[in-house]
DNA sequence: CTTCGCTTGTCAATCGGTTGCCAAACGAGC
DNA sequence: GCTCGTTTGGCAACCGATTGACAAGCGAAG
């Protein structure tokens, strides 16, 4: 009698989780787990009638494979990380929604990270984060250029709305949006626009102040900046006063937040938008909900967030290099905050 | 002479990323692997001398314990999981900056799923993160008891808004702010309420219609649900209809979405808020920035965020377990939405 | 001076996959 | 029937940390 045979005990690999590993998988098909291995990742390394007999057993454990453990030997976790310095800014939503469903349908998981607008924090963060993901996403990095360009040596990195030579950006060219929106300010009467400006950190803020310039210039309408200022609703709050004094008609704020806030104050001041003051904000994100209903330059975030990942994954050699180039546009959208120049 | 000593060429350990290993600093420090490991994570192990000398290296090399590496062994992956039905929805962002500060504070992870308020779908979700998290955080989950309960055998789960026998939860009790906004509403003059339900899987939307009724029988109001509807600016405005034809001189919505989405309607059918009705949503979101400002039963939803986390940080023993029980607390937020009866 | 007991560091196995290398098996062509 | 070339699967090392078991080192007590 062979007293070596236990009757029902542990095999000898106790099992930590409840999870199915490819060792189970092995001893159900009969097979070596490395071949169990090739036969789920490698189609065409094993012969057809293995690999049948390995997807069922596989699937009868309802295997999922532990990233840990294959991220180990391979360096590569498929996991991506977004990095932005503040969760509650709506614009952020939409890039996150964006970049979630195009890393899921990848077969990647979305790591989000806040640098709560501070740029040592951001670097610290990205820190604790790098090595347990294959790529990063700098949303609205408050980081010097530097900075970027000696993370970009570590690890995979694409940039939103910030362009820093030899990194792969994605960016929403105001210029559309502007444009239309300078037009449509003129045909209102409109002869003077302030433009409330954001971080002085923020490149974007920059680039859409430049385009602001660049239109009026070709309308033959005066703008002037105000600012840098916190690109929230007190920020924009606080710039009222100055945005009033100026005696501009229309005030184009960095974003939507802003240009609520500024709403906000002026209300307070009993000045009537759009009657005695025009307003305009910058990523359409709730202008919809208000009362008067903001007028904004529209950016596709979604798409932004989508076409970054894509990026992050044509970069690491993941998936069907798609190329699609160029700047994301941007449309104006015209609601109730714009009205007639009361001149 | 010793041609087994090579001059300056590899030690036998190929550098994958830059990322310094224990191994290096081994080396660096003249000590054991081993031995760097119980300096770094297990205090009073080794000398003081011995540990001091290890954490320089560390510090020269910026050693960052390879995440992937650590879990393996361990099963502790030092991540943690929100999981959110609608990452748009306004109410998670608070949740999930509670969540990202109370995790990142602890040396923990965050990762944001989203289930497209699809029960399947949510499933699948959290079937994929599962392996590398150490628990989930459902804040809105639209699975049935059932499902979370068999979840909870996996993995270490808390529930956000969400009772279920036996998994630990956070839930907002919306008592104190209900009966509040109830005596506001009486004190207005008020007698009859409509309360717009969320969506009919959505546990939290029962509690505060029950909440509701339960005040308004005190005070002498009559009360009545309208739905289920879904919890968004759309659902609100196809409630309108409903409401307005009910009689009702207040609305109380399911959230701030839908009260947003009412007041919309409301406006576009020429009814004047708060003159002709009066609106008040839940969650406090966005009513701040909305005119007419909305009346909110406020929430902590960062408070939330936080407990929640703190709660699986508790149960998975990782920090201080000053256990913060009882619910948290809700309190009316007076504002521009709610006014005098018409009656 | 010896022994005991405690501290401190080392060895080696382990987590769950991946992959280079090699050998067995198999089919085809002579 | 034999040889050659190609599949196909197995062995074992490895990724970077953790940890149980154990031995060396040390001081104190007898």
């Amino acid at each position: 009698m062979t007293d070596a045979a236990p009757t029902g005990e542990i095999t000898g690999r106790r099992r930590r989780s409840g999870a199915a590993t490819i060792y189970d998988i092995a001893e159900l098909a009969g097979v070596n787990p490395s071949t169990v291995s090739r036969a789920l990742n490698q189609p065409g390394r094993v012969s057809a009638k293995t690999e049948e007999k390995i997807r069922k057993a596989a699937a009868d454990l309802n295997f999922h494979a532990n990233p840990m453990a294959r991220a180990l030997p391979t360096g590569r976790t498929h996991t991506l990380a977004v990095v932005v310095a503040d969760i509650t800014n709506p614009m952020v939503f939409g890039v996150i929604r964006g970049a979630e469903r195009a890393a899921s349908q990848a077969g990647f998981t979305l790591v989000i990270a806040e640098s709560q607008e501070s740029g040592s924090l951001e670097a610290g963060t990205i820190d604790n984060i790098a090595p347990s993901v294959d790529g990063i996403v700098l949303a609205t990095s408050r980081l010097p250029d530097e900075e970027i360009l000696r993370l970009a040596q570590r690890k995979t990195i694409v940039t939103l709305n910030r362009e820093v030579d030899g990194i792969p950006s994605v960016i929403s060219d105001p210029a559309p949006g502007v444009s239309a929106l300078v037009a449509h300010l003129a045909d209102l009467g409109h002869r003077a626009i302030a433009y409330l400006g954001g971080p002085s950190r923020s490149w974007i803020s920059g680039r859409r102040w430049e385009a602001l310039m660049h239109a009026a210039r070709e309308r033959g309408v005066a703008v002037f900046e105000i600012g840098p200022n916190s690109p929230t609703l007190t920020g924009g709050e606080a710039a009222f006063e100055r945005a009033h004094a100026s005696g501009a008609t229309a005030v184009v704020a960095y974003n939507d937040l802003m240009a609520i806030g500024l709403m906000r104050a002026a209300k307070a001041a009993g000045v009537s938008v759009p009657d005695d003051l025009s307003v305009v904000g910058f990523d359409d994100v709730l202008g919809d909900l208000l009362s008067p209903s903001l007028t904004s330059v529209h950016a596709d975030l979604t798409g932004m967030g989508t076409r970054s990942v894509a990026r992050l994954l044509a970069q690491l050699g993941a998936n069907g290099s798609h190329e699609d180039a160029g700047p994301i546009t941007t449309e104006l959208v015209i609601r109730e905050s714009t009205g007639p120049s009361p001149r």
